[in-house]
DNA sequence: CTCCCCTCTG
């Protein structure tokens, strides 16, 4: 690095400041403008802001003529934080050649910040030896912070001498050196250092506890984990949500789910990292099914009930969790195929492979690991492998091959393997092969009504309207009825629900007169080209007749729209799977109202913004692909 | 007026 030949030559001739009481100007100035204190704080704020960028805040200290001390640590700091942290190094020495001023006892931390994160010992060193140099060497603050550094380093023997060397270590003196022990796979030494530090009757606080706790989880050491948390509970240690958490991880990874399951009920608080290390508790344990996704513990029906007194943030946790489940399994599915004999999930991730792969619309990985999975990871394929494939080539519109699959099978195929080719048909409109499957279907479950539903959808969908009030008469007989669809939006902790075409909320004719606005909206915008879409935003005749038409989540949107301000998300629970068109109207409307949309329905995490959405269109993309595939075999 | 330490995941 350039600044380091710049920064070890002159720094040795460099007048240092030899006693850190002693005024920290170089010269006097009598003429120096002063700078408010509110002039400052503002400056300050604009280095931290997530929303002003470190360019701006760095030419509007150019612009200050004498900037003080203040400012250029300001700076400084705000550099180390960023990800170009040599630039703190670069003020620095800035600051040392054209400003009147020493560096003082906080200068350090963040210079060694910086050092830290650029990983470069020598540069660290330097300011060691200023440190020492300028008669800050006791300051226990620039101490704590080079044993970070030279942790960081690699040099756990040098964080260690310098650590030894603090005359009053405080408790984060004490924490750093544990922590970095356990980071550094030094478990024995950690535990030793916390006896230590109680007879040298430092209090040790959460952030000790999370250390020695995170030493006993990967010693695997559940005796002595249960014995620090009796210890925590003696002396009267607040447990944080931190510490919670890593309590959780080291029942969980010392193989006691039970604990963790108990300890994670009692926890008034949660966040993704509760979420993240239960989960991982019971994956490693096996129990783990991405079919518990939408059942059990994690279902719909729990999440409400939670909802009143866990707060929104729980729900916020849920939508990453559930986002961040899919898109690392497919991740690992589809990078790190030959890995999957090493893992613990081995019976069950072919499974999920598959799914993401039918999801995803990646055909060639779906059958060529299906043919993979007997001969190469020695797992015979189940009946749900089977209906995912159906499902994988179903999608893709191969339905022949479909057919054919399902002739071949060696096994009886099940209600979902029917299912799924159903499920293709209505995609691809196929109204000959559904009737079959679903007649099949119906034998192997003469209840299910969801097979009905979808035959009646695959009707509606090719306007055999016959055939849909048909059905709609046998369903009534048999006192079969779909699940209502519904969406919910919380607004300041209370839920609004709305049905298909609902018009009993209280607000309900300014939530109608928003729609309106929305469909001229993105009709002047020259967004609305689908006929059908517009027709399901406004003609209430029809919307009449088809009953089911205006879905509530449109109503939901609409709703958000004029019950939140604009900064705010709009959160949107459907307990079904939201259909193409709210899908397309949510995007247009995250575009022209500039707002970001949370939606969550029962297959999946949906984030609009800017007209997109986070889950890349997968069921606009088959038809892509279908397209694609077809130009291509033609 | 500012500064140091912490869990999960990969």
């Amino acid at each position: 690095m350039q600044f380091m030949e710049t920064l070890s030559t002159p720094l040795v001739s460099l007048p240092i400041q030899a006693n850190p009481e002693a005024p920290t100007v170089k010269s006097d100035n009598q003429n120096r403008p002063v700078l408010s204190l509110i002039d400052q704080k503002l400056f300050t704020a604009s280095t931290l802001s997530p929303f002003s960028s470190l360019e701006y805040a760095r030419k509007v200290f150019d612009e200050i003529p004498e900037p003080n001390l203040y400012m250029w640590n300001t700076l400084i700091r705000a550099y180390s934080w960023s990800p170009e942290p040599s630039e703190s190094v670069k003020i620095f020495l800035r600051m040392l050649c054209e400003s009147p001023y020493f560096p003082n006892k906080f200068t350090f931390p963040f210079l060694i910040k910086a050092a830290t994160k650029l990983s470069r010992l020598g540069v660290g060193q330097v300011f060691h030896g200023l440190v020492v140099k300028s008669s800050f060497g006791d300051d226990v603050f620039i101490l704590n912070s080079l044993i970070h550094f030279y942790a960081s380093c690699g040099d756990l023997d040098f964080a260690y001498r310098v650590f030894v060397r603090i005359g009053e270590k405080d408790v984060v003196s004490w924490n750093s050196m544990i922590s970095r022990f356990v980071q550094g796979g030094c478990f024995d030494k950690a535990l030793e250092l916390f006896k230590e530090m109680e007879a040298e009757n430092v209090k040790p606080n959460a952030v000790t506890k999370v250390g020695v706790l995170s030493a006993c989880t990967k010693m695997k050491d559940l005796e002595f984990g249960r014995w620090v948390r009796s210890y925590i509970e003696q002396k009267g240690i607040k447990m944080d949500l931190t510490l919670s958490n890593a309590m959780l991880d080291m029942y969980a990874k010392c193989g006691s789910v039970e604990d963790a399951k108990k300890l994670f009920d009692e926890m008034e608080e949660k966040d993704i990292v509760s979420w993240t290390t239960m989960i991982d508790g019971y994956a490693k344990l096996g129990e783990y099914d991405l079919g518990a996704m939408d059942v059990g513990e994690w279902n719909h029906e729990n999440i409400k009930k939670q909802r009143m007194k866990l707060n929104c943030h729980l729900t916020t946790s849920l939508i990453d969790m559930y986002s961040k489940c899919v898109e690392e399994l497919q991740l690992i599915c589809s990078t790190e195929g030959m890995k999957l004999r090493s893992s613990p999930m081995l019976l069950l991730l072919p499974m999920y492979y598959a799914c993401a792969c039918s999801h995803s619309g990646l055909v060639e990985e779906g059958r060529m690991f299906f043919n993979q999975m007997e001969p190469v990871y020695g797992v015979v394929p189940g009946v749900k492998h089977y209906a995912c494939m159906v499902d994988i080539l179903g999608r893709a519109g191969l339905l022949e091959e479909a057919v054919e699959f399902i002739e071949k099978m060696p096994i009886t195929p099940s209600a979902s393997v029917w299912g799924a080719l159903l499920g293709a048909c209505k995609i691809h409109e196929n109204v000959e092969l559904a009737e079959q499957a679903c007649s099949r279907l119906l034998e192997l479950e003469p209840e299910n009504d969801k097979a009905l539903v979808l035959l009646s959808n695959i009707y509606a969908k090719t306007e055999k309207w016959d055939n849909v009030s048909e059905l709609k008469k046998r369903m009534r007989v048999s006192g079969l009825q779909k699940e209502r669809g519904w969406s919910s939006m919380e607004v300041n902790g209370t839920l609004h629900k709305f049905l298909a075409a609902d018009n009993s909320h209280p607000l309900s004719k300014e939530i109608y007169s928003k729609l309106e606005e929305i469909v001229a909206k993105l009709k002047s915008s020259g967004h609305v080209t689908n006929k059908s879409l517009l027709l399901q935003l406004v003609d209430e005749e029809d919307m009449k007749e088809q009953g089911l038409n205006l879905h509530g989540e449109k109503l939901a949107i609409a709703f958000g729209l004029i019950s939140t301000s604009p900064s705010q998300l709009i959160r949107i629970v459907k307990n079904l799977r939201v259909c193409g068109d709210c899908h397309t109207v949510a995007k247009l409307i995250s575009k022209l109202y500039n707002r970001e949309i949370l939606l969550r329905d029962r297959y999946r995490f949906h984030h609009f913004s800017g007209g997109n959405c986070s889950c890349m269109d997968y069921w606009c993309r088959w038809e892509e692909l279908v397209l694609k595939n077809s130009t291509q075999t033609s």
